[in-house]
DNA sequence: ATATAGAATTGTAGCGCTACAAAAATTTGT
DNA sequence: ACAAATTTTTGTAGCGCTACAATTCTATAT
């Protein structure tokens, strides 16, 4: 900075508000100022910038993982939100609780001014942690019991209105595929729904199968035998996930069963392909990048304070396969 | 620090000792240090501690997007060699030249030791703000004009490599799919090794069709029908992904073609859809988490210094559709 | 019991920056 | 032209930590 700001005949000072307060310098001096800066390839060190000022301007988010697209729309919203505000955005990939602990164990040295979780089984020792830090926390996906606060649509709310949905176009015996490993909170509102649903309407509720992880084509196709296996004349399923959905139509064909006709099948998560797929997935939109969104908002103290979750929108995207 | 050090009975020099450096610190007194930290909630400072010592244990990565799950192998091997040498990845997403500008600005802020580039389109500054600030960067996918040094697989070799296995298999009318927009700079070799081998065999190399992205698979069924109009009797083709891959072997069979009977269809990139897909995708395995792995150790200085890109290797997967 | 090598612990100074208040320069009003 | 109000610029002190050297403690040999 010592240097710069010789080299621009003004005092260190006055180089350090060009970069963090650019309006309390006049326009002429904050140019001549900024060509020498980028002459010399300067970037001001953030490190000493936090230590001199006690606030940082990044926020950093950890992700369960980039395995699937799932997670795009919500960094999207997240970066979105953090860049309108003057914000940075930073991501930790962490596919365990412990990589979790550990990512916000550095999150924090780094002293970033929010973290941005993702629901899901946590360290048990996390939630402490953070709460000693002090450090502004939002759990995506969370509800009433989130660490810090939960941002979310109505999971429940969009579980019933696929199940009614499934109800009133007739179809009977439905199955409902539930997520027990990897990120399993994040699917544990929708089957108590389900059932909700489907006792109102005097339908069975117990076709429900449980799978570990709900990543891939593969567990689609599986599922589907499976379900065929434990009730043959099951004309509709839910399932975890677009990609799970995918799956399952694709065993359908391979086995001569129409989509829609013979079965409806429902997805969840509205990914892209859902939408290319033909037929087009029925699904629940979640509008993720609303979720980054308002987790942004949460963190930088600029949401309405009230009580329980954030509330973000979903939609029930009705289109061809169910 | 001061608390703990208070706390635990001994000096701030030695919790701090602790942290860095936890072998220099006998047992017993680290324990109860640690012990004292975990209650307190302390995690240490590393604005500070990079501040004073002038290093970081932190590698920072640009990626260009995590809409697709392409660079999930590639994260993986980065982390998981950053945290064999006790480092801590951090990543940053950015979609276009300038954010990755943006981003590569706030990494050096933050005085990381180390930041990993994604070949493809950069600001054109970037190479230069990079040298002048002296931090040690590594350019994935990249070459000989690499930005800090490439690590890459040797794509030239893997398309050629395919091409020839296609013309080995019979085939004639091989069209090619070349990327234009977004990642465009990672395709660039294989279309001349495409071009070498089939002018080497004798065939016609001007089966070539140019796509903006190559993301969905969308782009595969239009890729498809925009060959057959151009070729009625193309016996197979060359596409830019898996994904893309998988839209025109989908595409194929709405058409009644049958793949490989008909067409043969070759994607890029080993994704998990081409394991899925029936019929499996031949293609060309990057073994991409090596690529991450190489990088960190470029950043680290532990690779083997040589001129030009470090290696990785890559493998022809034989499957089912070509 | 004493000397000595080695391990463990501890002060001191300073890393690069910014908050804050004070000083200097500029603009405005009369 | 001069004073007052306003804008722009500038020292000073200190943020929390670690390198390094100096000091104290522990274990071993004689």
């Amino acid at each position: 900075m010592q240097d710069i700001a010789e080299a621009a005949g003004v005092s260190p000072m006055t180089v350090s508000n060009c970069f963090r307060y650019p309006d309390r310098v006049r326009a002429k001096t904050r140019e001549a100022v900024m060509k020498v800066a980028a002459e010399l390839g300067y970037v001001p060190n953030m490190s000493a910038g936090l230590l001199a000022a006690g606030t940082s301007r990044v926020i950093g988010a950890v992700l369960p993982s980039i395995r699937n697209s799932s997670f795009y729309r919500y960094v999207a919203g997240l970066r979105q939100a953090a860049t309108a505000e003057g914000h940075e955005l930073i991501t930790m990939i962490a596919e365990t609780p412990e990589e979790e602990f550990s990512a916000v164990q550095t999150l924090l040295g780094l002293r970033v001014a929010g973290i941005a979780l993702v629901a899901g089984p946590h360290a048990p020792e996390l939630r402490q942690l953070l709460e000693l830090s002090g450090t502004a926390v939002v759990e995506s996906w969370g509800g009433d019991k989130a660490i810090g606060r939960g941002v979310s649509y109505d999971v429940g709310a969009a579980s019933r209105a696929l199940t009614r949905h499934l109800i009133a176009q007739g179809r009977r015996r439905i199955g409902f595929v539930q997520v027990s490993g990897g990120g399993g909170h994040r699917y544990t509102m929708r089957l108590p729904a389900f059932r909700q649903e489907m006792f109102a309407a005097g339908l069975s509720d117990s076709l429900v199968l449980t799978v570990r992880a709900a990543d891939g084509f593969g567990s689609g196709a599986q599922i589907l035998n499976e379900f065929l296996a434990l009730e043959p004349k099951l004309d509709a399923i839910l399932c975890p996930t677009d990609v799970v959905a995918a799956g399952a139509v694709f065993e359908c064909q391979r086995r001569g069963l129409e989509v829609p006709g013979d079965i409806a099948v429902a997805g969840w998560g509205d990914y892209d392909i859902g939408r290319q797929l033909s037929p087009s997935l029925t699904t629940i939109a979640p509008f993720s990048d609303e979720i980054g969104q308002g987790a942004v908002s949460i963190l930088l103290g600029d949401a309405p304070p009230s009580e329980g979750p954030l509330l973000t929108p979903y939609a029930l995207e009705i289109r061809e396969s169910a």
